[in-house]
DNA sequence: ACCTGAACACCGTTCAAGT
DNA sequence: ACCTGAACACCGTTCAAGT
């Protein structure tokens, strides 16, 4: 039996393939998918097809779905550091601001869970991150760095290697986010354990 | 063509299905597998292939693959608490013991990175996890509470509430482990860091 | 009660071919 | 340069059927 021949050869919409930024259409779709369904819902072909656009069309601009979870985890490193430097500065970039960067950092895990799982659940191989300089997630870090330095100068802070103090600091967000996530605590527990862990510290940190 | 009979019916091994406790030896290859390649080289065909059982005989055992990954995420508490327990009473209950307590969480985290990310990678979902008072996880938590409430006693920590204090701790050494899980930091630097975090912790908590 | 085997509806990835 | 479409080698899961 013939299948009857559609009148209009049924074609794509008027663009000659895609509208102009096609990888930065597929990062956004990913991030959304992730967002909405969790990472498990991200399939290739999903995002093909929401973008009206072969399943396959991803190989041209990302290796593979590795790629692509690692420009995912990239994207979010960059938009945490726009919400730490933002908490920081508002903050008045002393004592609050600290404060508030601790804050920003917890808020910004529970508000994206699925995401932040991304940035942190080993999907992103080590492999050349560190040569990068604009690598966003060492520059969301040295967000914190720059922080310390200036509390230390500002007397506020003990004269320990910056680096280390860092690294400290962000253990215990991170460890606090992850309770969070996990359900161990809830959001307003997470809240009230940040702060706790701030008034701690800041005796721990103190000259 | 006919295809030549075998001369005998290719008979299984010995056993009427399997050995004994075919849901254990099930868990004990999936955690192999995730230790050995990674949580992502699991597929139930291969547990099925390597236990010379059929892949769908885990269905019987289990109710789906998030199942035997919630075991897996069980078993990775019951070690970590032996582990803590371990390093708590050879360190002779104090100041010392509480110091190993923490290397040895980081170190349990390094040893078994892939494990340790199904503990905490979201795999589990919460569920009735709270309500079961067996559940390995709570019970490795417990540890450190109870590690906590001794040192209070003892004059070595402040009095305040102990979970709240044993969640901030936690925070800090699961921060840790994860950025050396990350390769932010070598293995050597995780244990500085522990070190470091170690001494101003006791000064932040300091009674 | 416990397991099998075929089937189903999916995947990521490759590659020749089109424009 | 950019995209398609068919094909390949995999998945997890279901279900009737076997012992």
């Amino acid at each position: 039996m013939p299948k009857p021949r559609p009148t209009k050869p049924a074609r794509k919409p008027a663009n000659r393939y895609h509208h102009g930024d096609l990888p930065h259409a597929m990062l956004q779709e990913a991030v959304r998918t992730i967002q909405k369904d969790g990472v498990d819902a991200l399939t290739l072909r999903c995002v093909g097809e929401r973008l009206g656009v072969s399943r396959t069309a991803l190989y041209r601009h990302f290796a593979d779905k590795q790629a692509l979870l690692a420009a995912v985890a990239a994207e979010g490193f960059r938009t945490l550091r726009i919400s730490l430097l933002a908490a920081w500065e508002t903050g008045g970039r002393g004592r609050a601001g600290f404060d508030a960067m601790g804050v920003a950092y917890v808020q910004f895990a529970v508000a994206h869970p699925s995401h932040y799982r991304v940035m942190f659940g080993g999907a992103v191989r080590p492999g050349n991150r560190h040569q990068d300089p604009n690598d966003p997630g060492p520059s969301a870090f040295q967000v914190l760095v720059d922080a310390i330095v200036e509390q230390q100068r500002a007397g506020l802070i003990r004269d320990d290697a910056a680096l280390q103090l860092a690294r400290f600091i962000w253990a215990v967000v991170h460890g606090i986010a992850m309770l969070a996530l996990d359900g161990i605590l809830s959001a307003a527990e997470a809240g009230t354990l940040a702060k706790f862990a701030n008034e701690r510290m800041r005796t721990g940190l103190a000259p």
